[in-house]
DNA sequence: TTGAATTTAATGTATATACATGCAAATTTG
DNA sequence: CAAATTTGCATGTATATACATTAAATTCAA
């Protein structure tokens, strides 16, 4: 794979920024390829992974449709209809909230949390073995993203 | 924005390859949503953009099909529906290719030329903003990006 | 306290991704 | 050369993104 211009085969970018844009789409796309083989035998997007993930991090505590939607990775999904998805499969329960009944109360169940439990080490395993980096560099990849956001 | 864990609201990562990954999925997103909004009220869309780029750099030279998904940022999209779009809007005109009836020859037209030249400055402007980098980290970015996919 | 504004979730529509499949043309092979 | 394989593109289906709109519940203000 290697460089970007090569991988692309473009020969040069405007500025060292504009590159970095196109070569972090680039990335994630890689990174997303890998990602979904992992989840395919288990019947679930990174994205449902993602919601799930979220709702264990509660440990219990119900979670409304809009928090679970801040605290997504793409803050433009649509955590209703990733809910919906997984409600289908059991592996969360929703239940209109008791104190606002505009709000809607999303738990994990037992049989998400056993999903996850295998799928997670599945995942995590996966991302050192995919992101060819030393530790110290993955640190450095971690403060140019969080300082790149600003 | 700052630090992903506040951004996410997840305390801490198994590892910095995980956190690495995490990141990189949440700063694409960041990325692609600044962009949209450039990109929407011409009508096209990023991966559109993205299509018409590589056409362009062929220099009048036709492109099959199977070559633009070849340079494509994303390698699972679908040059093929793309293509039609961009057809539709009479930015790309198609035709078979004389010398093998399989494929077919995409060129870009004068109208999508000129989109372009309008999208490119703006497209270009806001990754510069939008990446909150010195020259220096910019160029670091890339070279762990390209390092991490191997 | 009632009416307006806001909040929360669901839904509608267009676009794109992911992957399988179909089909015709071209190429390989026996 | 005929049959089998491969290639190039289109298309079908499910999922997700992007964004507008709707409907109901709640809050706020006159």
């Amino acid at each position: 794979m290697g460089k970007i211009e090569e991988a692309i085969q473009q020969k040069e970018f405007k500025d060292p920024y504009n590159k970095a844009v196109v070569n972090l789409l680039f990335t994630h796309s890689y990174l997303v390829t890998a990602q979904n083989a992992l989840f395919k035998p288990h019947d679930l997007s990174p994205e449902q992974y993602n919601v799930l993930r979220i709702l264990r991090g509660q440990n219990g505590v119900p979670t409304t449709v809009s928090s679970i939607q801040e605290r997504m990775l793409n803050k433009m999904s649509n955590a209703s209809r990733l809910v919906e998805k997984l409600k289908m499969k059991e592996l969360v329960k929703r239940e209109e909230c008791p104190t606002d009944r505009r709000q809607v109360d999303v738990v994990i169940t037992e049989k998400g949390l056993e999903l996850l439990q295998i799928l997670e080490k599945q995942v995590e395993e996966g991302n050192r073995e995919i992101v060819r980096l030393t530790l110290e560099e993955a640190n450095q990849l971690n403060d140019l993203l969080d300082k790149l956001r600003g």
